[in-house]
DNA sequence: TTTAATAAGTGTCTATTTTACACTTATTTT
DNA sequence: AAAATAAGTGTAAAATAGACACTTATTAAA
């Protein structure tokens, strides 16, 4: 063989789904809409759509994320491509699920036109079409095992927070309770959090220190890595 | 919109690029070949080829991998798609990349056919075609990840091997030496190894003692994870 | 204005894990 | 019999992780 045929081959579908992680005083959710097209017209689904020749997987997965959702500069990764041959009843599609994080008090006024699009509780996700539901499986896993070997939270978090909201997110993600002050002191030992006068008076009466990230630090820390164990 | 027409969505050649990781005496290799088609006929490439409808990736990978070197029941894994629009110059192609383990001395009889293969050691890694140093890049970054979270090992050794050449892997894998006594201890709390009272004495005066691998433990742990600073 | 209620904030001690480090042993070759 | 080779072995110090409880600032209610 001198020239390879590529004319002969199989082409399929090449669909993105989006697993976008948001979190807010009641914990970490994900947004799903309800289908308004068939096949499974009215049934919960990740946000998703088809790749553009013209595009790559990172381009059409923004893309995707901002037409249905009206969201923007989100942090997004790429989860995994998805290819049982009867995922998707209609047509052979393989899907390469990313997943975003996004702190959904920040991003409420882009998301207020969507009424068909609803966040729902890690423990509360329903059923969900096709393959989503593993998919959803999958991303929570790896943000898991993000959250314990890089710092997350500045795409999760608003730009300034107390400490007990960034424990909440590690207690959402990790799915457990932690230490308050074994908490900060491992938190500080990272030093990539800068410690403000303000405080947030609203959740408590003595009010809560805000903190900020350092971002020079916070980005130097993400290159490295570290080990976290909560 | 009641139905989304699938029709009109752009279609996509997809294809699977392997990462094949050996293990022998000289450390850590990936089996590459010369291409013998066009485009890019002569240079040196991944093992690759493109998805079939009726099958996944899982089972195109494993698909290719036998064909083009013989090698069967081999562990394998989905790395990530690569998606540039231009990354393959003949055709708008995405590559989804897997990563293969192996012990090169047990199917050394499996690639004695294969004349336009050959093993590169992880530093002598020539040029490659397309995007294909950057998956080889990602899959030894991935590999890295594996190896500090889980025990690898089973794959890329023979059946009976030495601490001493399990030492050398997790060398070759983190590029770095590693205290033996350190090792050893470490490995042994781990408890997934069987000592034999079977001794290799190819490589010493004194012998070194073989062991295997007890398979429901490393399995067991292999589920559970673990955090293995070295 | 005093009291009660709320969540914030803070430090030390113990257990575990990681790292550093050097000599003896078994065997073969000379 | 001596020399050479790589295997095999343990301990102490340092760093990290985990357990644990009281005080403080502030507001709302009495």
């Amino acid at each position: 063989m001198v020239l390879k045929d590529y004319n002969k081959e199989d082409k399929v579908l090449l669909a993105v789904d989006c697993i976008i992680f948001g979190f807010d005083e009641e914990g970490l959710k994900i947004l799903l809409i309800k289908r308004d097209f068939e096949p499974k017209k009215g049934c919960w689904s990740l946000i998703g759509g088809f790749q553009k020749k013209d595009e790559n997987l990172d381009q059409a997965a923004i893309r995707i994320l901002n037409h249905l959702t009206g969201l923007h500069d989100i942090y997004m990764d790429q989860l995994y491509a998805f290819s049982k041959v009867d995922r998707d009843p209609k047509e052979r599609t393989i899907s390469v699920a990313y997943y975003a994080l996004i702190d959904i008090a920040t991003h409420d006024s882009d998301l207020i036109r969507l009424d068909s699009a609803q966040w729902f509780s890690l423990k509360k996700v329903p059923s969900l079409i096709f393959d989503h539901n593993l998919m959803v499986k999958k991303a929570i896993a790896r943000l898991r095992q993000s959250a314990m070997t890089k710092p997350i939270g500045f795409e999760l978090l608003p730009e300034k927070f107390t400490m007990r909201q960034l424990q909440q997110l590690y207690e959402s993600i990790l799915n457990k309770k932690l230490d308050k002050r074994n908490f900060i002191n491992k938190v500080n030992s990272l030093d990539i959090l800068i410690k403000l006068e303000e405080k947030d008076m609203t959740v408590s009466r003595k009010g809560a220190y805000l903190y900020r990230f350092d971002k020079d630090k916070y980005y130097k820390k993400l290159l490295e890595g570290f080990s976290f164990k909560l």
